[in-house]
RNA sequence: GGCGGAGUAGCUCAGCUGGUUAGAGCACCGGAAUCAUAAUCCGGGUGUCGGGGGUUCAAGUCCCUCCUCCGCUACCA
């Protein structure tokens, strides 16, 4: 067994296409998993779509379309930008899969077992768009004076029989839960959790019978599951429950849910309370990060400043904006992108730093020595310089993606770039080559050996480059992961071979800023 | 209304349990170098640390108060 490591990302609500928030989410997740994997960690990393409720209905019904043909169509959407991007998830699941139903009805009927179901009426204003009824007093008054929900969103009285689910019998292990170190980060999402739930948590309801797009109760004609009881489930689906597979074994509980700010709730006190009643393990970690502002500002379609994050990739490369986003943005704050901001970051530290560093290095090995990669005697001024790269690369950058501060280890990699083109200057191999063409060699190979190291241990940011970078320097497919930073001998291993790297391509070609858009 | 967070260099932000001249990146200015993707390296910041008051030998760092912004939450007439 290879320490299991799985990790899922909220399933998004496809009632539009997908915005730069899910692909934040998603890259995230990516590099996390692919973070782990890379640290040799066996892992499953599952992403999707919730595709129930009065919204999908609705929206589907406007369109002269069943709600399936939109959730076709409308999922298909995210599956692609995950594609797009470079995440590679293990299963991208939807909620109308049929085992997912399946699995929904189990975990119903595991409360239901509990005693923790029973059927009451529910009646008041309800808001389709909010998906949440809420008291006259709440409501305020429209430009026509009609009423609407706090949001400003249409609502109507609605009354129906639903079912309730006993979430004030969780209250009080669920504030144990929540005050469990580690459980909900940050921990100033913990803190606003316990303060909810210490007021007092009110029974929930937990099924609908004014629509049928969602997944029946079991035994319960005409009530479909609240939206977020089977959303939530999908996190079980994917691992077989309710049966008893290896994969439920291997990867349940999950280490990570990673999610929005915005749904902490329904993570950390819903969710764990349904999975109580249930009987089901509890995950281990559940990170709330922040949102992305455009200029500073939330993105909306009014005012019409919402980005196609495959637009962003198109613009400036896949990796370039998974880097961007993980190296700008304090994971776990909100933050904000444009498109000078992308530039400037990728040109300054992918370009100019870490970029120009492996060409102007491999340029010379191929001009000065031929290409070819050949064992040297290192002076303390080499060592010193590997041992503070790999510091980086296999302690400081590591340490931080376990704590899901990716800005911050991708700092102390760039601090190790930096010391790289440092040592460059000081060293000048050359001025080298005449002088001393002994020494030049050990600078330029020294050089080689680190940047192997950075690339190693940048990958799960930048995927795609880091392996052409590493496939340049002729690194084995096989010997790229965080346990080869420690071996010693890939180096003389490689040069035995004889091995001579061609010509250098640039990796990281400097981006422009695009025309500005007159909007 | 309550609880919590934030307000630090032009911009984005670090600054743990109070202690030498308050830091980083970007931008900007000057210099060096010329292997490299006009990239690199070195040097350059007198900032009322939101305002005011207080505690202390000493406060960005603690206390009070006020202002602004944000999050969660509640609700009265």
């Amino acid at each position: 067994m290879s320490d299991p490591y799985y990790i899922t990302t909220a399933i998004s609500y496809p009632n539009g296409p997908p915005h730069i928030g899910h692909a934040y989410e998603a890259i995230a997740a990516d590099v996390m998993a692919r973070f782990q994997r890379l640290r040799g960690r066996e892992v499953r990393f599952q992403t999707g779509t919730d595709e129930h409720g009065l919204k999908m209905a609705r929206k589907a019904e406007e369109q002269g379309k069943t709600a399936r043909e939109l959730a076709d169509e409308m999922s298909c959407h995210f599956r692609k930008m995950c594609d797009a991007l470079n995440v590679k998830y293990d299963r991208f699941i939807r909620t109308v899969d049929e085992d997912h139903h399946r699995a929904s009805q189990a975990i119903w009927r595991a409360m239901e077992a509990s005693n923790d179901l029973y059927l009451d009426r529910y009646e008041g204003w309800y808001s389709v768009r909010d998906e949440a009824y809420y008291d006259e007093k709440e409501l305020v008054a429209g430009e026509s004076g009609e009423k609407l929900s706090p949001q400003g969103t249409p609502i109507e009285w609605t009354v129906e029989e639903s079912w309730f689910f006993r979430l004030s019998k969780y209250q009080q292990p669920l504030l144990d839960l929540l005050n469990t170190p580690g459980f909900l980060e940050p921990e100033s999402r913990r803190n606003e959790m316990i303060a909810f739930v210490s007021g007092g948590l009110k029974d929930l309801s937990v099924s609908r019978t004014s629509f049928d797009w969602g997944v029946p109760v079991p035994g319960s004609d005409g009530h479909v599951m609240y939206v977020w009881v089977d959303a939530l489930t999908n996190y079980i689906t994917g691992l077989g429950y309710p049966d008893d597979t290896d994969m439920w074994r291997k990867f349940w509980p999950a280490n990570l849910h990673l999610i929005g700010k915005d749904i902490v709730r329904f993570h950390t006190v819903y969710w764990p309370a349904f999975l109580m009643s249930a009987g089901i393990a509890l995950p281990k970690q559940v990170f709330g990060h922040g949102f992305l502002l455009n200029r500073g500002q939330k993105e909306s379609k009014s005012l019409g400043n919402v980005t196609d994050p495959l637009e962003l990739a198109e613009a400036f490369g896949v990796d370039a904006l998974r880097y961007f986003l993980l190296r700008e943005v304090a994971f776990g704050q909100d933050g904000s992108y444009s498109p000078e901001a992308i530039v400037t970051r990728s040109n300054a530290e992918l370009a100019n730093s870490f970029g120009n560093l492996a060409q102007r290095t491999l340029s010379m090995i191929h001009k000065n020595l031929d290409g070819i990669i050949t064992e040297f005697t290192p002076t303390d001024d080499d060592k010193a310089l590997l041992s503070k790269v790999k510091e980086a690369c296999a302690e400081g950058l590591p340490a931080q993606f376990e704590k899901l501060a990716f800005s911050v280890g991708i700092e102390a990699w760039m601090q190790a770039v930096h010391a790289c083109n440092q040592y460059v200057d000081e060293q000048a191999p050359w001025a080298l080559k005449k002088t001393d063409p002994e020494r030049m060699r050990a600078v330029l190979l020294t050089l080689f050996m680190a940047i192997r190291d950075l690339a190693i241990a940048i990958q799960p940011v930048i995927p795609a480059k880091a392996a052409g970078l590493l496939d340049q320097l002729g690194v084995p497919q096989d010997q790229r992961n965080y346990a080869d930073l420690g071996n010693a001998s890939w180096f003389s291993a490689l040069a035995a071979t004889g091995h001579a790297i061609d010509k250098p391509t640039p990796a990281f070609p400097r981006l422009e800023i695009p025309e500005a858009e007159t909007s």
